[in-house]
RNA sequence: UCCCCGGUAGCUCAAUCGGCAGAGCGGGUGGCUGUUAACCACUAGGUUCGCGGUUCAAGUCCGUGCCGGGGAGCCA
């Protein structure tokens, strides 16, 4: 017999044989029988077990304790009691794998997510980290799913790079060699002896590559992990991410930011649509306002401002910020939460910014003061997107470049593909943790990820 | 990396002015009941994060290291 899942067995309409496998998420004891509750990942409900003690059962059943592995065989019946609809009358029992009550850590109560995290390898047994996965994985496809029907190609842009300076942050080194070869050769001898023969890294964007894609296919997306060896220490920083890139052919800023704000409000609504169940937790246990955000942020469209704009509702808004705010400052943090939290109580799309404080790439405007840049605020996590319109113009990117002190000579492919049939793009990163924060209310970026890379973590 | 706060039983926390180490939950044992964060009784459980110092006496005060959290910077 086939086993069921817990997720189908409770949306079943009648009766009959079951077989079900999963793991113990509490057990009671009556006089003469136990329930059961069992648990299969499958979705965030249990199914109940009734266990006769039994001559057969009761030598198994005493080995089931919170976190154990087993299945029920039996007859799916009614349950004449208030709280479930199901339950299982079982007639067999297989003890897969026990859990010594003693030291297994899960116990039939609220832990902190500090101490869930030291435990990052049965944290998804719990109800909260099984439902955040679900998610996750809900998510992952969704993103898949609004690409595919806009005639986006999923692109794979490479992991290892040799690119040294793309500019988005610190790069995790990557070398073949033993540390104490490494240590007796000189910095030629060392480059010959690499795997590639160069210096080589994790990428820390797979934008560039994006961008010659999107210039031979129109319109791409990677979606996948990012590195980042930044010494940041915040619930909003991972060491690894996964981050969703498009990179549109023939898009200018304006058609940049909508995609933008389609793709945050389709996956919202996509949540809200397929993961009702698995959000209704976090809107008890975790933000009891996080329905009122995500309806909010599809109830209207998001404001955007440009820069500049948002300097002078900054000035005017009579706040004392801790970093005053001027015109050509970047925009601190508290500055970004009074803008989307408080003056607009909406995601903000901030554009235009000085030429100064964004990358090379980025498009000069015709003001020769401001590049074609966007930000995409939303209350809580602050930065959920950053993009731009790219410079596509080979003799301004030139000379960006030079002013950024960048030497062109690594950059050869990249300002190729300004030399042969150069065209308008634009493109933007996502943050897929960020994103998991957003729908779920969970407060630290540790907790959307299993398995979560941060300074000096580095277990399971 | 900087600033602030914290580290006490398996977990969450308390411990007054520096004066005998405590509770709830969890575990174990027994009881009871179609139970459902079950309930009742009993019970075991401690290098108070490490190192050094002050003191008759340190969980408590001082120094230092490690770890965790919050804020900042960097950014997705």
């Amino acid at each position: 017999m086939r086993r069921s899942r817990v997720k189908d067995i409770l949306a079943s309409g009648q009766g009959g044989p079951v077989l079900l496998k999963g793991w113990v998420r509490t057990r009671r004891d009556s006089k003469g029988f136990s329930f059961l509750e069992l648990n299969d990942g499958s979705c965030l409900g249990n199914v109940q077990a009734l266990v006769d003690h039994s001559r057969e059962l009761s030598p198994l059943l005493e080995r089931l304790n919170t976190g154990a592995a087993c299945a029920v065989a039996g007859e799916l019946v009614a349950s004449p009691a208030a709280g479930q609809k199901w339950e299982v009358r079982v007639s067999a029992l297989t003890v897969y794998g026990e859990a010594d009550p003693e030291t297994y850590p899960l116990q039939k109560k609220r832990h902190s997510d500090e101490f869930l995290r030291t435990i990052a390898h049965l944290r998804p047994r719990t109800n909260k980290y099984g439902a955040m996965l679900r998610i996750r994985s809900e998510m992952a496809l969704a993103v898949h799913g609004f690409f595919r029907e806009r005639g986006f190609a999923h692109i794979h842009a490479p992991i290892l790079t040799g690119s040294d300076c793309e500019g988005a942050g610190e790069m995790f080194r990557v070398s073949s060699l033993e540390p104490e070869a490494v240590a007796a050769l000189s910095p030629v001898e060392r480059e010959a002896a690499e795997f590639f023969g160069r210096a080589a890294g994790l990428t820390v964007s797979g934008q560039l590559e994006a961008e010659m894609l999107a210039l031979a296919l129109g319109d791409v997306y990677t979606f996948g992990p990012t590195f980042r060896a930044e010494n940041s220490n915040t619930p909003k920083h991972a060491a690894e991410f996964w981050m969703v890139e498009p990179e549109m052919a023939f898009a200018d800023l304006a058609e940049d930011m909508d995609l933008a704000e389609a793709l945050v409000c389709g996956l919202v609504r996509h949540a809200l649509t397929h993961c009702a169940e698995d959000l209704a937790l976090f809107v008890s246990f975790v933000d009891k306002t996080l329905m009122a955000t995500l309806t909010g942020i599809l109830d209207k469209p998001f404001v955007r401002l440009p820069h500049a704009e948002a300097i002078r509702v900054l000035q005017a808004s009579g706040r004392s910020f801790e970093f005053p705010v001027h015109e050509g400052s970047d925009l601190q943090t508290e500055h970004e939460r009074f803008l989307c939290e408080e003056h607009f109580k909406s995601p903000v799309i901030v554009h235009d910014y000085p030429k100064e404080i964004k990358a090379f790439y980025m498009r000069l405007n015709d003001d020769g003061a401001t590049v074609a840049a966007m930000d995409l605020l939303v209350p809580r996590i602050g930065e959920l997107v950053g993009g731009s319109q790219r410079e596509e113009r080979l003799e301004v990117l030139s000379r960006r470049m030079a002013e950024a002190g960048l030497p062109s000579e690594p950059y050869w492919w990249y300002l190729d593909s300004r030399r042969y049939g150069s065209a308008p793009h634009a493109g933007f990163g996502l943050g897929f943790e960020r994103l998991l924060m957003l729908v779920t209310g969970i407060a630290n970026i540790r907790d959307v990820i299993p398995f979560p890379r941060t300074p000096r973590n580095l277990e399971f």
